[in-house]
RNA sequence: GGAGAGAUGGCUGAGCGGUCAAAAGCAGCAGACUGUAAAUCUGCCGGGCCUUGCCCUACGAAGGUUCGAAUCCUUCUCUCUCCA
């Protein structure tokens, strides 16, 4: 990282690979105090684990914490009760403190193999949301009219199509920007789907006759399917904590052109860096894949995986370590559909009779057909299984 | 308070009383191919079964009409709209 940075270096720095970034010459005649910013951004009590896609604003906070500046890690322990209604159907059920509690070390797990953990703080905005009372938030909500909720493109389009709009989730963005008041915050980040409120901070504390925050927004990820943002409900995403072999795995299926991306945002490669790993992709994407383990669980771990890959896919050997089933012996043989089943490796008889009539089951590396084939069950027989390109079991009969 | 619209498989979204385990797209899975679990192509895609044909579930819930209902009727639940 960049130790004698000049002004508008520091600019270009924290502006990469950024969206929205309101506005650039504020952020540079804040920067030019020479005094740290504070720098928060909001997280959700609700989802402690995280994924990728929430990294590329936590590698943002990173940057700013590398130039010198406090960085706040906001728990959203208050606006969480209310939930943010960004395209959200379903109301949460309320955390318990301890729950919460639980989480937010959770994430700091997380969190602290990107962020330098002497540099943070994390703060819950039930600290000053809490205190506020009915009477604060009646006050706080007379600070904002309907017609400017409205300019929220989710709340406009919901409120021209006469879809509800409950009250309190009008309260959300305010109770959000206060944070920024309470914490007189210099910059605050988050996602695209997060501009409005960050703006909304903005017009709050110049109400509170503070100095408006910057706000600088982050793309939202794409998932491994390339379609829909990386979202764990939607079951596209690679966990920060995953093991190291199925984040390569899952590099390694994303597709070329998303693998550019995840370049741009889940690295600290320039432009120009990435550029030169265009003209070869594989290549591209196993160097993706390690430098993205190296990050979470250390660089033995990415070798490892990489050498694990080559061997299961690139050789099309069985794993160096297979998990171990044990089963109970028969005397007469037993469908190997129902093996399957048993070991794990697909979740019912029908799923695994569809496997091997598509001729992806091998029993000790030799391809089986039929749907009905039965092996020999005996005491003492044993077997490798693989299922699909990455399922491997050695079943045991005892 | 009154009038009306709608609820379909992980999602989006079709669906004439029988030929609907339910079109299509997305996502997912498998195979082929390959430079990768990329792209492309092909196939699959509720479950059970001493396993290929039969049986169970399933179209918001519960009843009913019918030889037969996702499709018709009644009630209920939920969502939305309009009028007041």
């Amino acid at each position: 990282m960049p130790a004698a940075m000049n002004l508008d270096e520091q600019v270009e720095y924290l502006a990469k690979g950024s969206v929205d970034l309101i506005d650039r010459k504020d952020l540079r005649a804040k920067l030019a105090r020479g005094k740290p910013l504070t720098v928060k951004v909001g997280f959700d009590p609700t989802a402690p684990d995280l994924h990728l896609g929430h990294t590329v604003v936590i590698r943002k906070m990173k940057h700013f914490q590398q130039l010198g500046h406090r960085v706040i890690f906001v728990i959203g322990d208050f606006t969480g009760m209310i939930g943010d209604p960004t395209g959200k159907k379903t109301t949460r059920p309320a955390l318990t403190h301890e729950e919460i509690e639980e989480n937010a070390h959770t994430y700091e797990r997380q969190v602290f193999k990107i962020l330098d953990p002497k540099k943070t703080e994390v703060r819950f905005n039930n600290e000053w949301l809490g205190a506020l009372g009915s009477s604060g938030m009646i006050k706080l909500a007379a600070k904002y009219t309907l017609a400017r909720m409205l300019e929220r493109e989710d709340f406009r389009k919901r409120f021209d199509s006469h879809q509800p709009i409950s009250i309190h989730e009008l309260l959300y963005p305010l109770a959000q920007a206060y944070d920024s008041v309470a914490l007189k915050a210099d910059a605050e980040l988050g996602g695209t789907d997060q501009l409005f409120n960050l703006l909304v901070g903005r017009d709050l504390m110049r109400e509170y006759g503070l100095e408006p925050q910057v706000v600088l927004t982050t793309p939202l990820l794409e998932g491994l399917d390339g379609v829909e943002k990386m979202s764990k409900s939607l079951g596209n995403y690679i966990g920060i904590t995953e093991d190291p072999q199925s984040i390569f795995g899952k590099i390694m299926s994303i597709s070329d052109e998303l693998m550019w991306k995840y370049y741009l945002l889940c690295t600290d490669l320039t432009p120009a860096e990435i550029e030169t790993w265009k003209n070869r992709p594989m290549e591209a994407k196993k160097h993706l894949a390690r430098f993205i383990i190296t990050e979470f669980h250390g660089a033995d771990a990415a070798l490892a995986a990489d050498e694990e890959f080559r061997r299961v896919f690139s050789e099309r050997q069985a794993p160096s370590e297979v998990d171990e089933k044990t089963l109970p012996a028969s005397k007469e043989p037993q469908f190997l559909t129902k093996i399957i089943v048993a070991a794990g490796l697909a979740p019912t008889n029908k799923e695994a009779q569809r496997l091997v009539a598509q001729g992806g089951v091998l029993i000790d590396e030799a391809r089986v057909d039929d749907p009905k084939q039965t092996i020999d069950s005996r005491k003492g027989k044993t077997y490798l299984l693989k299922v699909g390109k990455r399922r491997f079991a050695r079943v045991n009969f005892v």
